[in-house]
RNA sequence: UGGGGGAUCGUCUAAUGGCAGGACAGCAGCCUUUGGAGCUGCGUAUCGAGGUUCAAAUCCUUGUCCCCCAGCCA
């Protein structure tokens, strides 16, 4: 059951704690998610660590949704927040839980800690609270209304949940220490009053509980063992604590890890959220943004996050993932199993002029080099083709061995050409290029000389229209975050929309399909795609060799 | 001059007193009908200064730097 050598600090406390017999052996963790947006590649690292450890272990994760505050979830988030799990592959069978559900039971225990001494009824507007916490330095004073009596305080309560009072006029407070360093123990806020239909509970409730109040106790009526969570909750832990012992119920661990940061992108919900809704990006699932939903529409796969997650690892060191590790994750499965096809993102007309133009061949071409199983389809050859702009050069460089004048280049699975002529528009630009071809060399190398450059083509009598949605980061420095107004960085190339062929094997390519366009790049058939109009994004491109050769001329 | 946490190649991460290793990125080369993939090689990385020890990234002392906390958000 538990690992030889666990993997990460968390997991080895883990393995100590089953050990010792700790929680009777059982390990029991959650993801906490708050339904006020969508789920980016940060979560998917807690996700990977909750579900991950319960697995390994051989225990549970639960689903609790952490929706303690009405005026900012929506059942929107919910739903989308389940698809995104279980298509990350985790599976959380019944144990699907809300906060809310336990807002009863919360409310039993508030009314115990009162009773106890423990909890008060506070006047004082927020503005005085803040005023009254002190600050980071200096201690706090105590609230000229935290030593009212039992009686007042149990009053008092019920009519804040009966809703005789307004939204911001008492809260009900821990009483523990306003002189404490840490600001959490300064008499924290339990309960503020919020006239606010909640999307489960509706109009039940007009108080609702904060987080710290919420969370432990939550944990605890599960039975969650390990409770983890972010860097930031290290303040929090103290009085997670301290509710379950005042509570004396059963109390689990909580364990903080650093969260992902990755570069080249921002992950704050509230950025993210401004992003969508200044549209900026077309929705929480545009293929830029760093949202699962973004992901999964830009072309990754649920396994290369897994992996990109276990390749950083969990630990509490403040972290700056570069995106190149992200991508080295979907290149790395996608050349293992997408099929090559050929698609020409800027098209070129390029005539053979000593080919028939009446000639169509069928020519074999493999499917993925990678993996023999994967076969071989036939693609059609004729007179005029489709090239890509970027593979003739009239004046070429030294190191450049694709098409220019009086070159020669093999074309993809057919022939080796020569390019003998160039046909330019009024304005100078290059319209099309003139070629004669070897028919010696069909699929075969010529032996008396080496053919250097091989380019991509597809048959212009037979090629399928296709748009090309090709992605950059959206942010080009980074750490957009520490820019002035980061949202004057974005990048202008962060969506290219290019109309281009591809060969037609993929007439009837499916919504999801991953294809390798060779020398180019991974693409997924998008949504939008419909057999008038085939749209592919651009998961990532390949790894650019000539690209690094040309920069440094 | 409050409280909490963290410092290991450019980045992420291993080591739990015993050869500082891996991945990504980069560089050089090989190979190649994808300038893809693959293969080979390339590293003055333990925050500084003292100390303990046969031996320190690890233990002790001390200093420095970075991050988080003053929502009736989570």
């Amino acid at each position: 059951m538990s690992n030889p050598e666990p993997r990460d600090f968390i997991r080895q406390a883990v393995a100590q704690d089953i050990a010792s017999n700790r929680f009777g052996g059982k390990v029991v963790t959650r993801f906490p998610p708050e339904p006020n947006g969508y789920l980016h590649i940060g979560h998917a690292k807690a996700i990977c660590t909750d579900f991950g450890i319960a697995q390994e272990f051989g225990g549970h994760c639960n689903l609790r949704f952490d929706d303690t505050n009405p005026t900012k979830e929506e059942q929107e988030y919910v739903d989308a927040i389940q698809h995104d799990i279980k298509w990350l592959g985790f599976d959380w069978g019944d144990r699907l839980y809300f906060a809310s559900d336990y807002f009863e039971q919360l409310y039993a225990w508030a009314v115990e800690l009162i009773q106890n001494g423990r909890a008060y009824v506070d006047d004082l507007s927020a503005e005085e609270i803040r005023e009254y916490r002190g600050t980071l330095t200096e201690p706090g004073r105590e609230s000229p209304y935290r030593n009212r009596s039992v009686e007042e305080n149990l009053d008092l309560f019920a009519r804040m949940r009966a809703g005789e009072f307004p939204d911001g006029s008492r809260t009900l407070r821990a009483k523990i220490d306003m002189s404490a360093g840490n600001l959490n123990m300064r008499d924290p806020v339990m309960y503020r009053i919020r006239h606010a239909t909640h999307h489960r509970t509706g109009d039940e409730w007009c108080i609702y509980p904060m987080y710290d109040w919420a969370h432990g106790q939550s944990d605890s009526i599960e039975g969650v063992t390990h409770s983890l969570c972010s860097l930031e909750y290290e303040d929090h832990r103290p009085l997670y604590d301290w509710y379950l012992d005042q509570l004396e119920v059963f109390h689990p661990q909580q364990i903080e890890f650093a969260r992902l940061n990755i570069t080249n992108t921002v992950m704050s919900k509230r950025k993210l959220l401004q992003l969508v809704n200044e549209n900026i990006v077309a929705g929480w699932d545009d293929p830029r943004m760093p949202t699962l939903s973004g992901l999964r529409r830009r072309g990754y796969t649920p396994t290369s996050i897994r992996e990109f997650i276990d390749r950083v690892g969990v630990t509490k060191n403040q972290n700056l993932v570069e995106v190149a590790q992200l991508e080295a994750c979907i290149r790395e499965e996608l050349n293992r199993t997408a099929p090559r096809v050929m698609g020409v993102l800027r098209p070129l007309k390029l005539v053979i002029e000593n080919y028939p133009g009446d000639k169509v061949e069928m020519l074999d071409a493999v499917n993925n080099p990678e993996d023999s199983s994967a076969g071989s389809r036939q693609v059609p050859f004729s007179r005029e083709l489709w090239i890509e702009q970027t593979d003739f050069m009239e004046n070429p460089s030294k190191k450049y061995f694709r098409l220019s004048p009086g070159a020669e280049v093999r074309l993809r699975w057919a022939y080796v050409i020569k390019c003998v002529a160039v046909v330019k528009d009024a304005q100078g630009q290059v319209v099309e290029i003139h070629c004669t071809y070897d028919e010696s060399t069909r699929n075969a190398n010529p032996t008396d000389r080496k053919i250097k450059g091989t380019i991509h083509w597809v048959s212009a009598a037979h090629g399928v229209p296709a748009e090309m949605r090709l992605y950059e980061n959206l942010f080009p420095m980074p750490k957009p975050d520490e820019a002035e107004d980061w949202k004057q960085n974005i990048n202008p190339n962060s969506l290219q929309v290019v109309q281009g062929y591809v060969e037609p094997s993929l007439a009837d390519a499916e919504t999801g399909a991953r294809y390798q366009f060779e020398r180019s790049g991974y693409f997924v058939v998008d949504p939008d795609s419909t057999p008038v109009r085939r749209v592919f994004n651009r998961t990532v491109t390949l790894r650019d060799t000539w690209g690094k050769i040309e920069k440094k001329d």
